[in-house]
DNA sequence: CAATCAACCTGGGTGC
DNA sequence: TGCACCCAGGTTGATT
């Protein structure tokens, strides 16, 4: 579900809510979804307030006075704000008891997690795995270079998240398709031309997808308040097959890659080999 | 180093 | 209606 759009949504309205709460328990019908158990996650941060909520790449940073524990929702995961009382998500796995408020974890198929931090140290530890932020130090210039240095496909080096934070399918696919770029073309061999729209590319739609709070597909990114984004009204190519491309009289295809379903335009967008 | 596949889980949609 | 099969926003690890 949740790239960086969605966790950026979901970041800007926790760091606003959750500033000066009080974190008091923990209860759980999925207990591996709180690491390294619920028992000591609780244990830990019992009685601390919360200071501000970070992201980097796809990953939530919760910063308490003390301790930090990160959130990753993987492909299903939500976190909401709730009321206490108020009725629980149909796929509720975790339930972090506030002062006054609940932050609840919604996750259909339980990928997601919330793990607790020994210190800044495995923090940094975790952080360092992950390359440049799209919106921080990701410059063309940086994002040539990468693109450049790699010899797999350029769609797959969009979503290694060692290579570069935040990208994922929805957004991999239509930034391709802004640049008019084949995913499966060879990214060491990607003109500088092409780097260059293909950076304006990802910059734009990852703009576009803040501003419209995120993408909500199937089951469904939903933001803290339980809201759905509204970027699925503006897939480009995601989940377009058999549509016709926006730009021309081309068809969208629909294509295996690495594992992900791939959509591309076959006539608009250039296969570099 | 790159590509492929399975695993982790659950549910929706489709086609027979 | 039932059932088999494919699909899904992500990441990791084994194998080829």
């Amino acid at each position: 579900m949740p790239e960086l759009p969605e966790v950026e949504t979901i970041r800007r309205d926790l760091d606003k809510e959750l500033r000066g709460l009080t974190f008091k328990s923990v209860e759980t019908t999925t207990p591996k979804m709180v690491r390294p158990t619920p028992a000591e996650f609780e244990k830990a941060l019992k009685g601390q307030k919360f200071l501000a909520v970070a992201r980097r790449a796809k990953l939530l940073i919760f910063e308490l006075e003390h301790n930090k524990f990160v959130v990753h929702l993987r492909l299903t995961g939500r976190l909401l704000l709730c009321k206490i009382g108020d009725p629980p998500d149909e796929f509720q796995r975790v339930v972090f008891k506030l002062s006054g408020r609940e932050l609840r974890f919604a996750d259909l198929r339980k990928f997601g997690y919330a793990k607790l931090l020994k210190s800044d140290d495995e923090l940094e530890k975790l952080l360092a795995q992950f390359g440049p932020e799209p919106f921080d130090d990701l410059t063309k210039e940086k994002f040539k270079e990468i693109l450049a240095k790699s010899g797999r496909r350029v769609k797959d080096v969009l979503m290694d998240q060692e290579k570069i934070s935040g990208l994922g399918n929805i957004y991999a696919n239509d930034a391709l398709w802004l640049a008019k770029i084949h995913p499966q073309s060879k990214s060491s061999k990607i003109t500088p031309k092409q780097a260059g729209d293909l950076y304006q590319a990802i910059v734009e739609i990852l703009e576009k997808s803040i501003k419209l709070r995120g993408a909500s597909d199937r089951p469904g990114y939903r933001d803290i308040y339980g809201q759905k984004g509204s970027y699925q009204d503006h897939f480009l190519t995601y989940q377009k097959t058999g549509k016709p491309c926006p730009r021309g009289d081309g068809i969208i295809e629909r294509r295996n890659v690495n594992g992900r379903g791939t959509f591309f335009c076959p006539k608009c967008q250039v296969l570099v080999k």
